[in-house]
DNA sequence: TCAGGGATCAAACGTCCGTTTGAAACGGCC
DNA sequence: GGCCGTTTCAAACGGACGTTTGATCCCTGA
């Protein structure tokens, strides 16, 4: 309704179209056209496709980070001298994107960050990694370290790699893939954003708290054997360690 | 060494090139001049790049199936009238895709598959849908019909959706996304594939078995509400309630 | 020996890509 | 009004894309 300047039609298109059909699935020609701009204004304004993405990426990066910093100062000024409990960490570092999904639904658009973020993971390593890095880097490693004030029971690595794994499922949780029917006979649940946000921080809460994971002598690693086989029953042992509570 | 086929260096580069730059981002001129192959023989034994993309993910996926087809049969086999243990399932699940790993990387190869299946999550959703049901689909329904049954004190959709999960995050291990160093001063931990794969399987088992959760009255759900607004407070009390133990 | 069919090949098809260009339109300020 | 910097525009650039074609090779079976 109010009329967008010609930048902000480019980023607002650029994502909507990049999160649903990946970056390089679409061409600035369908971009500029859907968005009614000239196909050069892209080049103007950010001066190349790879500026374009930078650029749709950070200006979500930005609101979402701000949101993230103010409330994790928050959960820390309100917190006893321990520090803030993993569940509010983890809670508040959802909060933001979820929010955000919750917002879009409601007006019945696609929430189009989430699946943008997602298609970004399938990026090249390298363009990927210094992407995320710039953009969600310093905050996450701020997460990161309150996360492993709250679980000091636990090696920090191991918080380090959980947290790895909650952030994957986020973005997974945000792609809308796990709401793909690909299991015959058992559709997906039909929920709104909060109650698969609710079941993924019960799910990923669970994993964070369990019981530290002793480390596992190497030569038993089938990985490291030299006459790594084909049927292995070293590995089923190995697992089964593993998961032993 | 030994003088594959055309058709197999065709298979086995496009797994690669896929697994390494994606789909849209790997050229048929580009693949088929790296496995030193005439352009044309990709649509000779292939017909298009779509139907290279459905024989590369059908290889892999009848030997994957076949394997976990196999293993889950000697589970049920070997169980008490109950049916196998959550953990066992799990790990039967896992198992042949670390072991490929696991091989591969014994071999100095970068494991493709892996990454190839990834590299498909990032896919539109109508192709991917349709991949992903077609090759795992009634496999993967048979692995959760067993969960399921191994966890009958939580409701049979919470089990999927956590079996979605499962299966989310074990494809995000499989991508190396995981890998990847983007928070700064907490680089990722080294380690084998079959480390990495025991610390999953540890968090995932951790989530499937944390307690049901309850469902909300949906008018409490912010999603539903009309004034969805900017800071919400019902949001949180939401998320806390949901992560009570 | 030679026909025949699968396999390979170089070349070209039309289309779309990201990017560049140079000129036209716009808007505020002297 | 005349100027200048910003913004918009149509058109074209060279190149890469997926796909198709028709000729050529090679090998087997009669």
């Amino acid at each position: 309704m109010a009329p967008e300047s010609t930048r902000e039609r480019i980023l607002d298109t650029a994502e909507e179209l990049f999160a649903a059909h990946g970056i390089q699935g679409t061409s600035l020609r369908a971009l500029t056209r859907r968005a009614e701009v000239n196909l050069a204004a892209v080049h103007y304004y950010f001066g190349s496709k790879d500026g374009l993405l930078d650029a749709v990426v950070g200006r979500r990066a930005e609101a979402l980070n701000a949101e993230r910093s103010q409330d994790l100062e928050r959960l820390i000024g309100e917190a006893s001298a321990d520090g803030p409990r993993a569940e509010a960490i983890l809670e508040a570092y959802f909060r933001p994107v979820i929010a955000y999904m919750c917002e879009q639904e409601a007006r019945g658009r696609q929430a189009t960050v989430a699946r943008l973020l997602a298609r970004i993971e399938a990026e090249p390593p390298d363009v990927l990694g210094a992407l995320i890095r710039r953009h969600f880097g310093e905050l996450s490693a701020r997460y990161l370290e309150a996360l492993q004030a709250a679980l000091p029971h636990l090696p920090p690595e191991q918080v380090a790699e959980r947290f790895r794994f909650a952030a994957a499922l986020l973005t997974q949780l945000l792609s809308g893939n796990l709401e793909l029917d690909v299991i015959p006979g058992h559709p997906p649940h039909e929920a709104s954003v909060t109650e698969r946000a609710q079941h993924a921080i019960a799910f990923i809460l669970a994993g964070l708290r369990s019981p530290a994971i002793a480390t596992i002598a190497l030569q038993d690693d089938p990985c490291k054997r030299a006459d790594a086989g084909t049927d292995n029953p070293a590995l089923d042992r190995l697992a089964k360690r593993a998961i032993s509570q």
